[in-house]
DNA sequence: ATCACCGATGTAAACGTTTACACGATAACT
DNA sequence: AGTTATCGTGTAAACGTTTACATCGGTGAT
């Protein structure tokens, strides 16, 4: 049987009352007092029940982190940022990720209202109608990890999306590329909009053409790059470099240029965006944006956790998460 | 103010007893008054509160996942896996992962004994004192993710290793490769000392010669492959293929080979050992062994829950998840 | 010397839920 | 008809912790 306050008390002949504002480091006890108490503590080995403590206080030291229902490297790195932060501040940690059987808006819904977790971290795609609905009940504090901080009145952590995106173009144009062509992610990503976006003002202030098939569709996925990229690689007239979304659409046009023989970078060039794991291996190496993945989670934990605390509650902030230009060998 | 049993139990003018046992589906209540208690209930849009449930039945609704100290694709796998499984079960899923402030000796402990979670699943590299004092404690019922079932009396889930390895080497020997090199993973991980092993036996099954330069050591890391591989490719008598004992090293080892103008599988063969994302995309693709990581974390919740629920609670059960050889180009 | 105040500690209530036990009513025996 | 199960429901205690309030002894001001 774990121990107890009573038992303390008991031990150290105090009252349960004393026990728990001597552990809690209420400056009302003596410091003999509380000593004599820490003592009786760790004699027994005493942790406290969090369940009751939470349950009494009628608030949580969880932090809830809903997941979409795709599982990568980007997410076990944003766990481990919210989790390293929250354990810091003496929180803990329960993801959830949505699945067949679970929708991101059941998640909400659950979390919002069995008090199980004291405020979520929510990352979210696409803002949609039903989630925007669902968030709005309030009574949780929450933030929203996202690819667009235009998500209404509430808490955001962004990459700046448009902004690397824009400073990619603007690289490739220092270097002397004329023809680039894009390959963008879904149409329902922020993410994916907004490095369009970035992709197409940066043109526009360079006076760069931009022809209308080379504004590839892609979904993130390796299969789609390979895809898009080979609706021009017929054509005669080719983009000298190429700048994919993400990552993965770029390592799938390795593949299709590789396959036929031509060379990166000299037949054409490749830009990504991510920066994941295996970009710096591939070959040529892939220059790409890093995004700082691991600040995404910490920060979102940092500003969740003030909202927990009552340390600021006030007006929705937007934090947007710097990344930077990782020049390889791939242009 | 999240509405409570009293509330339902007002609204339909019965006690607050026979709400709850209404809510929990004991059969001592009428189907009348069920109903009448459910309408309450709905009408209040009514949640339990899981912390003052789990306060009082003295046991905990969270599963515990507690991971090492670093993050990749696999862990985001392990964690949905327990999450789907869990969440099916009624249960929820806590990640725990060890990092600069925090072993996992320590997340043990505190597991153990602060009553937030009802068990707990880990994920051990390698089995060293410390952990097994730490989970000897008892208290909790727990389930141990690792690369050996040797670990004592305890419930483990494991991949089989030993036998995905041994079947490798004997598909290489069926396609008349008879000069084989082993780039090994760290020392002091036991997925990689039973790859090796598995290795080892196969070859020595098939009257396989082993040189000592082939047998190589690595440490998981594509670097580590990378360094591996170039200190035999210098050598005159070269061998025909290498397996590696994972992806990321049977990686490096492309690059290795690559940069030298070798052609893969032509000039020499490698496979590898996990079925990373990439492996499937790198060119050639990657020959390997795929680990139902999934089914490790599904297995794992699965048991565990049984251990919670009381349902099992037999002798200490070892499972072992089959993988499966994955033929591609690269051999 | 009296009073007010303060500081340290104790007492007890409260949180929301489950559940052992009590209770009354009805059904099923003799 | 009287006894006894049985069934549905209510009463109240319990879980471990925090915390508002009470208490008590001591200190300083008058």
């Amino acid at each position: 049987m774990a121990p107890t306050i009573k038992q303390i008390a008991k031990l150290a002949n105090v009252s349960i009352a004393t026990v728990s504002r001597a552990l809690s480091g209420d400056e009302k006890v003596t410091s003999e007092t509380k000593q004599l108490v820490l003592n009786a503590a760790s004699e027994l080995n005493y942790r406290p029940n969090i369940l009751a403590r939470n349950f009494v206080k009628g608030k949580s030291n969880i932090v809830g982190l809903i997941l979409p229902d795709i599982s990568d490297e980007f997410f076990s790195e944003i766990i481990r940022g919210v989790d390293e932060t929250s354990y810091d501040h003496g929180y803990y940690t329960m993801v959830i990720s949505s699945h067949k059987n679970r929708s991101l808006v059941e998640s909400v819904h659950t979390l919002m209202s069995n008090g199980l977790v004291g405020g979520f971290i929510i990352l979210i795609p696409f803002m949609d109608q039903k989630i925007e609905a669902a968030l709005m009940h309030e009574g949780v504090p929450f933030v929203i990890i996202s690819g667009d901080n235009n998500a209404g009145e509430f808490d955001t952590v962004t990459t700046n999306n448009y902004q690397s995106a824009f400073k990619m173009v603007e690289f490739l144009v220092n270097k002397g590329y004329k023809k680039i062509a894009h390959i963008s992610g879904p149409a329902d990503n922020n993410d994916a909009l907004l490095r369009k976006k970035g992709f197409l003002d940066a043109c526009s202030k360079h006076k760069i053409e931009i022809k209308n098939n080379w504004l590839l569709d892609g979904n993130f996925t390796m299969e789609s790059g390979e895809l898009a990229i080979n609706k021009i690689l017929n054509e005669d007239d080719k983009p000298e470099v190429i700048f994919a979304a993400n990552d993965m659409m770029a390592l799938g046009c390795y593949n299709a240029i590789q396959s036929r023989g031509l060379k990166i970078p000299d037949d054409i060039a490749i830009t990504g965006f991510d920066d994941i794991l295996i970009s710096k291996y591939a070959n040529p190496s892939l220059t790409t944006v890093k995004v700082n993945t691991d600040r995404i989670g910490k920060l979102a934990a940092e500003r969740l956790i003030e909202k927990m605390d009552g340390t600021n509650n006030k007006t929705a902030q937007k934090i947007e998460i710097e990344s930077e230009l990782v020049i390889r060998n791939s242009c």
